[in-house]
DNA sequence: ACCCTAACCTGAACGCCGTTCACGTGACCA
DNA sequence: TGGTCACGTGAACGGCGTTCAGGTTAGGGT
């Protein structure tokens, strides 16, 4: 059997989804395959950049729905699809974010934010700023509910697997802020007393 | 010569911080010592918990200033403090957004956190999502920062090292979205208009 | 002054890992 | 039909975290 650099990556995700990250392999996916280690790197010159492959498969899995048109609609959509397309595969955020952190790949849903923030007549200087809180939001958050969840399904029961209303929540909390700056305003350490009236 | 477990931390730090994280490995550091690697696990069962001490000491050793009276004023501390610590070695945001993760240690900043939104009249149970919140921010975005600087040390010229106005600025994004929170609060979808007089 | 215990360390090994390299082999196209 | 090139083999290299049985040294109790 030969086989191409999408089947290597389908295969690559299988096992990421049943064995994890840490048991993501060359060898293993090689033997998954039925194919000497030596052989992936006839596909992916690194295991890094195979990883950022598998990334970028995880998000073209993920759902696409279709984009609100109001600005703060669409910020927060793209950050729930980009939530429920890592959230699908185990440690889906984790290999999402290190791929990001690379430049390797994962650009997709920071180039949507800086174009759904660009209409939001922020300062074109905080554009970037708040499109990369918001991804550090998500996926941070995300890693924690799959590190919870990984935890919860090994014996320990210590700590609830953080209710879906949290993400709503947290994602709302930068939101607001980043609505704020689209107003032009910016709350003074006292509140937003000063702004009233 | 035999050691301590704090003379092990203290030798792990300046191996990180001369050649990263990636270069921290128990034989490198026992080798550091004059010392076998296996020695190094008569101090720490594993390298994770090895790891996680290192982190404790890098928030030990960060600065720890006078804490103002304002509860958003303190959690602005906190965080700055916080962005200080791990930027004065290297990766040590990698180290410290791990040992975190791991719930191994590193929770000082989180329960520094807790402890001054508690007074700001959240909703207490969006009390731990605010501070979560926060961390994400703060240790992602010095992440960022830390790997934009040893990809400019590196001779990649690419990517100019992210102003320091821009922690400002987006930590104070996030701040504002809880300020809103704590007067009770939320920006209505369609902006702040509703709560206006 | 002695010994004993516990702390610290040695040296070798185990089973992994990513990656390289010289070399086969089979499908497809000119 | 013959050549090319995508795909795969098998063995090796150097490194990793970790284990283990056993040595050695420091320091306190008698």
């Amino acid at each position: 059997m030969r086989y191409h650099r999408d089947d290597v990556v389908a295969r690559a995700l299988e096992v990421l989804d049943t064995y994890g990250l840490g048991d993501l392999t060359m060898r293993r996916l090689g033997t998954e395959l039925g194919v000497q280690p030596s052989a992936l790197y006839h596909h992916f010159a690194t295991k890094q950049l195979l990883l950022a492959a598998v990334a970028d498969e995880i998000l073209a899995r993920g759902p696409h729905g279709p984009r609100p048109e109001r600005w703060d609609d669409r910020v927060a959509a793209v950050c729930s699809e980009l939530r429920d397309a890592v959230l699908a595969y185990r440690d889906g955020a984790e290999v999402v974010a290190t791929s990001y952190s690379f430049g390797l790949g994962a650009a997709a849903p920071y180039d949507d934010l800086v174009a759904s923030l660009a209409e939001a007549g922020l300062d074109p200087s905080l554009v970037p700023t708040a499109a990369r809180t918001l991804l550090h939001f998500v996926l941070g958050h995300v890693t924690d509910e799959q590190t919870h969840l990984q935890a919860g399904s090994a014996g320990a029961i210590d700590g609830e697997p953080l209710p879906e209303s949290d993400f709503v929540a947290g994602l709302g909390l930068v939101l607001d802020g980043i609505r704020l700056r689209a107003r032009g305003d910016a709350l003074d350490r006292s509140g937003i007393e000063k702004q009233r009236s």
